[in-house]
DNA sequence: CAAGAATATGTGGTCGGCCAACTAATCGGG
DNA sequence: CCCGATTAGTTGGCCGACCACATATTCTTG
Protein backbone atom coordinates (compact mmCIF):
# COMPACT_ATOMS: atom_id res chain seq x y z
CA UNK A 1 0.00 0.00 0.00
CA UNK A 2 1.17 3.16 -0.84
CA UNK A 3 1.54 6.15 1.95
CA UNK A 4 3.73 4.09 3.78
CA UNK A 5 3.62 5.41 6.89
CA UNK A 6 0.76 6.55 8.15
CA UNK A 7 0.08 7.72 11.66
CA UNK A 8 3.07 7.73 14.14
CA UNK A 9 5.26 10.54 12.06
CA UNK A 10 3.55 13.89 13.46
CA UNK A 11 5.13 16.44 12.37
CA UNK A 12 6.39 17.70 15.91
CA UNK A 13 8.52 20.50 16.14
CA UNK A 14 10.66 18.30 18.53
CA UNK A 15 11.61 20.24 21.96
CA UNK A 16 15.50 21.67 21.86
CA UNK A 17 15.76 19.06 24.32
CA UNK A 18 13.59 15.76 24.20
CA UNK A 19 14.25 15.55 27.83
CA UNK A 20 12.20 12.97 29.63
CA UNK A 21 10.15 11.19 26.44
CA UNK A 22 6.95 11.28 28.17
CA UNK A 23 7.57 14.08 29.70
CA UNK A 24 7.60 12.72 33.30
CA UNK A 25 10.60 12.72 35.43
CA UNK A 26 10.60 9.13 35.87
CA UNK A 27 10.99 9.72 32.13
CA UNK A 28 13.95 11.84 31.98
CA UNK A 29 15.38 10.05 34.78
CA UNK A 30 15.44 6.12 33.44
CA UNK A 31 16.56 7.90 29.87
CA UNK A 32 19.82 10.31 31.84
CA UNK A 33 20.82 7.64 34.38
CA UNK A 34 20.66 5.17 30.73
CA UNK A 35 22.85 7.13 28.95
CA UNK A 36 25.46 8.01 31.97
CA UNK A 37 25.48 4.16 32.72
CA UNK A 38 26.68 3.93 29.03
CA UNK A 39 28.85 6.22 29.46
CA UNK A 40 30.61 5.08 32.21
CA UNK A 41 30.79 1.51 30.85
CA UNK A 42 32.50 2.94 27.45
CA UNK A 43 34.85 4.37 29.97
CA UNK A 44 35.61 1.13 32.20
CA UNK A 45 35.60 -1.04 29.44
CA UNK A 46 38.80 0.67 28.22
CA UNK A 47 40.23 -0.12 31.78
CA UNK A 48 39.56 -3.97 31.84
CA UNK A 49 35.88 -3.75 34.01
CA UNK A 50 32.36 -3.83 33.61
CA UNK A 51 29.92 -1.56 35.13
CA UNK A 52 29.62 -2.36 38.60
CA UNK A 53 32.52 -3.68 39.07
CA UNK A 54 34.15 0.21 40.05
CA UNK A 55 32.01 0.52 42.55
CA UNK A 56 33.32 -3.44 44.48
CA UNK A 57 36.91 -1.79 44.02
CA UNK A 58 36.07 1.53 45.06
CA UNK A 59 35.07 -0.09 48.55
CA UNK A 60 38.00 -2.19 48.33
CA UNK A 61 40.39 0.44 47.61
CA UNK A 62 38.29 2.06 50.59
CA UNK A 63 38.29 -0.51 53.45
CA UNK A 64 41.03 -3.06 52.46
CA UNK A 65 40.25 -7.05 53.31
CA UNK A 66 36.40 -6.80 53.85
CA UNK A 67 33.98 -9.87 54.28
CA UNK A 68 31.77 -10.48 51.65
CA UNK A 69 28.58 -10.06 53.83
CA UNK A 70 29.79 -5.85 53.94
CA UNK A 71 30.17 -5.52 50.39
CA UNK A 72 26.77 -7.34 49.93
CA UNK A 73 25.45 -4.99 52.70
CA UNK A 74 27.19 -1.60 51.42
CA UNK A 75 26.36 -2.18 47.51
CA UNK A 76 22.73 -3.23 48.26
CA UNK A 77 23.45 -5.74 45.95
CA UNK A 78 22.17 -9.73 45.79
CA UNK A 79 24.34 -12.10 47.53
CA UNK A 80 24.82 -14.21 44.39
CA UNK A 81 25.62 -11.14 42.11
CA UNK A 82 28.30 -10.10 44.65
CA UNK A 83 29.41 -14.18 44.63
CA UNK A 84 29.27 -14.12 40.31
CA UNK A 85 31.13 -10.52 39.95
CA UNK A 86 33.68 -11.50 42.37
CA UNK A 87 34.50 -15.01 41.05
CA UNK A 88 35.09 -13.39 37.82
CA UNK A 89 37.16 -10.34 39.11
CA UNK A 90 39.51 -12.74 41.05
CA UNK A 91 39.91 -14.79 37.74
CA UNK A 92 41.17 -11.20 36.04
CA UNK A 93 43.56 -11.01 39.12
CA UNK A 94 41.70 -7.69 40.19
CA UNK A 95 41.11 -9.01 43.71
CA UNK A 96 41.78 -12.04 46.15
CA UNK A 97 39.63 -14.46 48.02
CA UNK A 98 40.64 -16.01 51.46
CA UNK A 99 38.69 -18.05 53.94
CA UNK A 100 38.37 -15.56 57.15
CA UNK A 101 40.12 -17.50 60.05
CA UNK A 102 37.65 -16.40 62.93
CA UNK A 103 34.45 -17.28 60.79
CA UNK A 104 34.66 -20.23 58.84
CA UNK A 105 31.43 -19.42 56.90
CA UNK A 106 33.13 -15.99 56.08
CA UNK A 107 35.66 -14.78 53.02
CA UNK A 108 37.38 -11.87 53.55
CA UNK A 109 38.17 -10.17 50.08
CA UNK A 110 40.98 -7.64 49.05
CA UNK A 111 41.83 -6.09 46.04
CA UNK A 112 45.37 -7.07 44.35
CA UNK A 113 48.23 -5.38 42.57
CA UNK A 114 46.51 -5.25 39.94
CA UNK A 115 43.58 -4.12 41.12
CA UNK A 116 45.49 -1.11 42.98
CA UNK A 117 46.31 -0.63 39.54
CA UNK A 118 43.23 0.44 38.26
CA UNK A 119 42.29 3.14 41.67
CA UNK A 120 43.47 5.90 39.11
CA UNK A 121 41.98 4.73 36.21
CA UNK A 122 38.44 4.42 37.78
CA UNK A 123 38.58 8.01 39.68
CA UNK A 124 39.66 9.83 36.70
CA UNK A 125 36.88 8.38 34.95
CA UNK A 126 34.82 9.13 37.86
CA UNK A 127 35.84 12.63 37.60
CA UNK A 128 35.90 13.31 33.96
CA UNK A 129 32.12 11.43 33.87
CA UNK A 130 30.94 13.99 36.45
CA UNK A 131 32.26 17.03 34.18
CA UNK A 132 31.03 15.56 31.11
CA UNK A 133 28.11 15.31 32.80
CA UNK A 134 27.57 18.72 34.59
CA UNK A 135 28.81 20.41 31.52
CA UNK A 136 27.33 23.73 30.73
CA UNK A 137 25.95 23.63 34.90
CA UNK A 138 26.56 26.66 37.04
CA UNK A 139 27.64 25.61 40.81
CA UNK A 140 24.23 26.79 42.00
CA UNK A 141 22.63 24.15 39.15
CA UNK A 142 24.66 21.47 40.22
CA UNK A 143 24.15 21.89 43.40
CA UNK A 144 20.24 21.84 43.11
CA UNK A 145 20.37 18.88 41.02
CA UNK A 146 22.47 16.95 44.18
CA UNK A 147 19.62 18.05 46.43
CA UNK A 148 16.66 17.00 44.07
CA UNK A 149 18.27 13.59 43.72
CA UNK A 150 19.12 13.34 47.32
CA UNK A 151 15.32 14.23 47.90
CA UNK A 152 14.16 11.55 45.14
CA UNK A 153 16.09 9.11 46.85
CA UNK A 154 15.03 9.60 49.98
CA UNK A 155 11.51 9.03 48.28
CA UNK A 156 12.24 5.92 46.54
CA UNK A 157 14.60 4.67 49.53
CA UNK A 158 11.91 4.86 52.01
CA UNK A 159 9.59 3.26 49.78
CA UNK A 160 11.97 0.31 49.27
CA UNK A 161 12.21 -0.46 52.40
CA UNK A 162 15.56 1.48 53.07
CA UNK A 163 18.54 -0.46 50.97
CA UNK A 164 21.87 0.30 51.17
CA UNK A 165 24.53 2.59 49.38
CA UNK A 166 24.25 4.30 52.39
CA UNK A 167 27.84 5.89 54.02
CA UNK A 168 31.11 5.13 52.87
CA UNK A 169 32.44 2.68 55.00
CA UNK B 1 42.61 26.79 30.86
CA UNK B 2 41.09 24.47 33.09
CA UNK B 3 40.29 27.86 35.56
CA UNK B 4 36.87 25.93 36.55
CA UNK B 5 37.62 25.35 40.37
CA UNK B 6 34.70 24.78 41.66
CA UNK B 7 33.99 21.32 41.69
CA UNK B 8 32.93 19.36 44.87
CA UNK B 9 36.22 17.29 45.01
CA UNK B 10 36.76 19.10 48.03
CA UNK B 11 36.94 16.75 51.26
CA UNK B 12 33.86 18.89 52.47
CA UNK B 13 32.97 16.95 55.41
CA UNK B 14 29.12 18.45 53.96
CA UNK B 15 26.45 15.97 54.59
CA UNK B 16 23.55 17.87 53.19
CA UNK B 17 22.29 14.46 51.75
CA UNK B 18 23.10 11.37 52.94
CA UNK B 19 22.14 9.92 50.22
CA UNK B 20 24.28 10.81 47.61
CA UNK B 21 27.16 8.25 48.85
CA UNK B 22 30.28 9.43 47.25
CA UNK B 23 28.96 13.21 47.37
CA UNK B 24 29.02 13.48 43.31
CA UNK B 25 25.90 13.88 41.19
CA UNK B 26 27.32 10.67 39.24
CA UNK B 27 26.81 8.84 42.39
CA UNK B 28 23.29 10.51 43.46
CA UNK B 29 22.40 9.60 40.11
CA UNK B 30 23.01 6.27 39.80
CA UNK B 31 22.06 5.25 43.21
CA UNK B 32 18.43 7.09 42.40
CA UNK B 33 18.02 5.24 39.27
CA UNK B 34 18.89 2.00 40.69
CA UNK B 35 16.10 2.41 43.43
CA UNK B 36 13.87 4.19 40.54
CA UNK B 37 14.58 0.78 38.79
CA UNK B 38 13.67 -1.38 41.50
CA UNK B 39 10.37 0.64 42.25
CA UNK B 40 8.98 0.35 39.18
CA UNK B 41 10.24 -3.57 38.81
CA UNK B 42 7.65 -4.62 42.16
CA UNK B 43 5.41 -2.62 40.34
CA UNK B 44 5.83 -3.88 37.05
CA UNK B 45 5.91 -8.27 38.73
CA UNK B 46 2.30 -7.70 39.73
CA UNK B 47 1.16 -7.18 36.41
CA UNK B 48 3.61 -9.91 34.64
CA UNK B 49 6.03 -7.82 33.13
CA UNK B 50 9.77 -7.25 33.74
CA UNK B 51 11.78 -4.16 33.43
CA UNK B 52 12.24 -2.56 30.36
CA UNK B 53 9.05 -4.75 28.66
CA UNK B 54 6.65 -1.67 29.94
CA UNK B 55 8.39 0.68 26.92
CA UNK B 56 7.88 -1.78 24.46
CA UNK B 57 4.16 -2.06 25.10
CA UNK B 58 4.01 1.51 25.25
CA UNK B 59 5.53 2.14 22.27
CA UNK B 60 2.96 -0.55 20.84
CA UNK B 61 0.07 0.63 22.14
CA UNK B 62 0.78 4.57 20.42
CA UNK B 63 1.96 2.79 17.26
CA UNK B 64 -0.05 0.13 16.28
CA UNK B 65 1.16 -2.20 14.24
CA UNK B 66 5.56 -1.05 13.81
CA UNK B 67 8.63 -2.94 12.37
CA UNK B 68 10.74 -3.86 14.77
CA UNK B 69 13.52 -1.73 13.60
CA UNK B 70 11.08 1.33 14.58
CA UNK B 71 11.33 -0.08 18.35
CA UNK B 72 14.70 -0.93 18.00
CA UNK B 73 15.60 2.93 16.84
CA UNK B 74 13.04 4.64 19.26
CA UNK B 75 13.92 3.11 22.59
CA UNK B 76 17.76 3.04 21.67
CA UNK B 77 18.07 -0.39 22.26
CA UNK B 78 20.13 -3.32 20.50
CA UNK B 79 18.72 -5.40 18.00
CA UNK B 80 19.37 -8.42 19.72
CA UNK B 81 18.05 -7.22 22.70
CA UNK B 82 14.54 -6.49 21.03
CA UNK B 83 14.66 -9.89 19.04
CA UNK B 84 14.90 -11.80 22.53
CA UNK B 85 12.56 -9.48 24.27
CA UNK B 86 9.91 -10.01 21.72
CA UNK B 87 10.43 -13.70 21.40
CA UNK B 88 9.61 -13.89 25.39
CA UNK B 89 6.55 -11.41 24.97
CA UNK B 90 5.45 -13.26 22.13
CA UNK B 91 5.57 -16.22 24.02
CA UNK B 92 3.64 -14.75 27.22
CA UNK B 93 1.02 -13.81 24.46
CA UNK B 94 1.28 -10.17 25.25
CA UNK B 95 2.68 -9.39 21.43
CA UNK B 96 2.06 -11.03 17.86
CA UNK B 97 4.46 -10.86 15.13
CA UNK B 98 4.38 -11.48 11.29
CA UNK B 99 5.84 -10.95 8.53
CA UNK B 100 5.85 -7.65 6.77
CA UNK B 101 4.60 -7.89 3.34
CA UNK B 102 6.19 -4.97 1.91
CA UNK B 103 9.56 -5.94 3.01
CA UNK B 104 10.43 -9.34 3.39
CA UNK B 105 12.86 -9.16 5.80
CA UNK B 106 10.99 -6.89 8.13
CA UNK B 107 8.67 -8.17 11.16
CA UNK B 108 5.73 -6.35 11.91
CA UNK B 109 4.92 -6.21 15.69
CA UNK B 110 1.57 -5.02 17.19
CA UNK B 111 0.01 -6.22 20.83
CA UNK B 112 -2.14 -8.65 21.52
CA UNK B 113 -5.39 -8.41 23.47
CA UNK B 114 -3.73 -9.89 26.14
CA UNK B 115 -0.93 -6.95 25.59
CA UNK B 116 -3.59 -4.29 25.63
CA UNK B 117 -5.25 -5.42 29.36
CA UNK B 118 -2.14 -4.09 30.58
CA UNK B 119 -2.10 -0.59 29.41
CA UNK B 120 -4.08 0.74 32.31
CA UNK B 121 -1.91 -1.10 34.80
CA UNK B 122 0.84 -0.09 33.45
CA UNK B 123 0.14 3.91 33.13
CA UNK B 124 -1.40 3.30 36.80
CA UNK B 125 2.46 1.96 37.68
CA UNK B 126 3.90 5.16 36.06
CA UNK B 127 1.73 7.56 37.60
CA UNK B 128 2.14 6.03 41.08
CA UNK B 129 5.87 5.63 40.53
CA UNK B 130 5.85 9.24 39.54
CA UNK B 131 4.08 10.68 42.34
CA UNK B 132 6.39 8.90 44.65
CA UNK B 133 9.01 9.22 43.43
CA UNK B 134 8.40 13.20 43.68
CA UNK B 135 6.43 13.23 46.78
CA UNK B 136 7.31 16.19 48.92
CA UNK B 137 8.61 18.39 46.15
CA UNK B 138 6.75 21.35 45.35
CA UNK B 139 5.66 22.19 41.80
CA UNK B 140 8.78 24.45 40.85
CA UNK B 141 11.35 21.75 42.39
CA UNK B 142 9.85 19.38 40.18
CA UNK B 143 10.14 21.77 36.61
CA UNK B 144 13.55 22.52 38.17
CA UNK B 145 14.41 18.73 38.36
CA UNK B 146 12.85 18.05 35.03
CA UNK B 147 15.15 20.84 33.60
CA UNK B 148 18.35 19.73 34.76
CA UNK B 149 17.60 16.12 33.91
CA UNK B 150 17.19 17.59 30.62
CA UNK B 151 20.43 19.67 30.39
CA UNK B 152 22.24 16.37 32.10
CA UNK B 153 20.59 13.96 29.13
CA UNK B 154 21.86 16.35 26.52
CA UNK B 155 24.91 16.20 27.65
CA UNK B 156 25.47 12.54 28.14
CA UNK B 157 23.71 12.02 24.51
CA UNK B 158 26.08 14.19 23.03
CA UNK B 159 28.89 12.45 24.29
CA UNK B 160 27.12 9.11 23.28
CA UNK B 161 26.64 10.33 19.89
CA UNK B 162 23.00 10.99 19.73
CA UNK B 163 20.97 7.77 20.78
CA UNK B 164 17.56 7.16 20.56
CA UNK B 165 15.16 7.68 23.35
CA UNK B 166 14.43 11.11 20.99
CA UNK B 167 10.70 11.91 20.67
CA UNK B 168 7.56 9.94 20.99
CA UNK B 169 6.22 8.57 18.36
C1' DC C 1 21.11 -6.05 -14.86
C1' DA C 2 24.69 -7.76 -11.85
C1' DA C 3 27.80 -6.96 -7.96
C1' DG C 4 28.37 -4.42 -3.58
C1' DA C 5 26.55 -1.54 0.13
C1' DA C 6 23.02 -0.94 3.32
C1' DT C 7 19.14 -2.72 6.07
C1' DA C 8 16.48 -6.07 9.18
C1' DT C 9 16.72 -9.71 11.97
C1' DG C 10 18.48 -13.71 14.46
C1' DT C 11 22.33 -16.50 17.30
C1' DG C 12 25.67 -17.22 20.67
C1' DG C 13 28.11 -15.53 24.26
C1' DT C 14 29.08 -12.57 28.37
C1' DC C 15 27.80 -9.51 32.35
C1' DG C 16 25.08 -7.26 35.87
C1' DG C 17 21.13 -8.16 38.52
C1' DC C 18 17.29 -10.57 40.90
C1' DC C 19 14.87 -14.73 42.99
C1' DA C 20 14.62 -19.30 44.91
C1' DA C 21 16.61 -23.09 46.85
C1' DC C 22 20.58 -25.23 48.96
C1' DT C 23 24.78 -26.14 52.13
C1' DA C 24 27.73 -25.03 55.91
C1' DA C 25 28.85 -22.78 60.01
C1' DT C 26 27.69 -20.05 64.08
C1' DC C 27 24.64 -18.60 67.71
C1' DG C 28 20.80 -19.16 71.38
C1' DG C 29 17.97 -21.32 74.38
C1' DG C 30 16.03 -24.96 76.83
C1' DC D 1 24.74 -30.29 75.57
C1' DC D 2 22.02 -30.62 71.75
C1' DC D 3 18.63 -28.83 68.50
C1' DG D 4 16.55 -25.05 66.16
C1' DA D 5 17.14 -20.33 64.24
C1' DT D 6 20.04 -17.18 62.08
C1' DT D 7 23.88 -15.89 59.05
C1' DA D 8 27.36 -16.53 54.94
C1' DG D 9 28.02 -18.09 50.60
C1' DT D 10 27.08 -20.80 46.49
C1' DT D 11 24.51 -22.65 42.46
C1' DG D 12 20.96 -22.56 38.87
C1' DG D 13 17.71 -20.13 36.40
C1' DC D 14 15.88 -16.16 34.17
C1' DC D 15 15.82 -11.38 32.17
C1' DG D 16 17.70 -6.93 30.29
C1' DA D 17 21.49 -5.35 27.79
C1' DC D 18 25.68 -5.33 25.05
C1' DC D 19 28.92 -7.14 21.30
C1' DA D 20 30.45 -9.91 17.43
C1' DC D 21 29.04 -12.45 13.96
C1' DA D 22 25.92 -14.63 10.50
C1' DT D 23 21.83 -14.52 7.23
C1' DA D 24 18.35 -12.86 4.18
C1' DT D 25 16.56 -9.16 1.64
C1' DT D 26 16.46 -4.67 -0.38
C1' DC D 27 18.69 -0.64 -2.37
C1' DT D 28 22.32 1.49 -5.34
C1' DT D 29 25.21 2.12 -8.70
C1' DG D 30 28.23 1.24 -12.28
Amino acid sequence: MPGTDPVCTVPSAEAPVPAGCGGTVSHALAWVARLHRIAMGRRLRDLGLYPGQELMMMRLWDCGAVRQSELIQSLGLDPSTVTKMLQRMEQCGYVRRSPDPADRRAVLVEATEAGAALRAGVEGAWADLEESTLAGLAPADRAELARLLGLVGGNLAEEAGEEGAGPVC
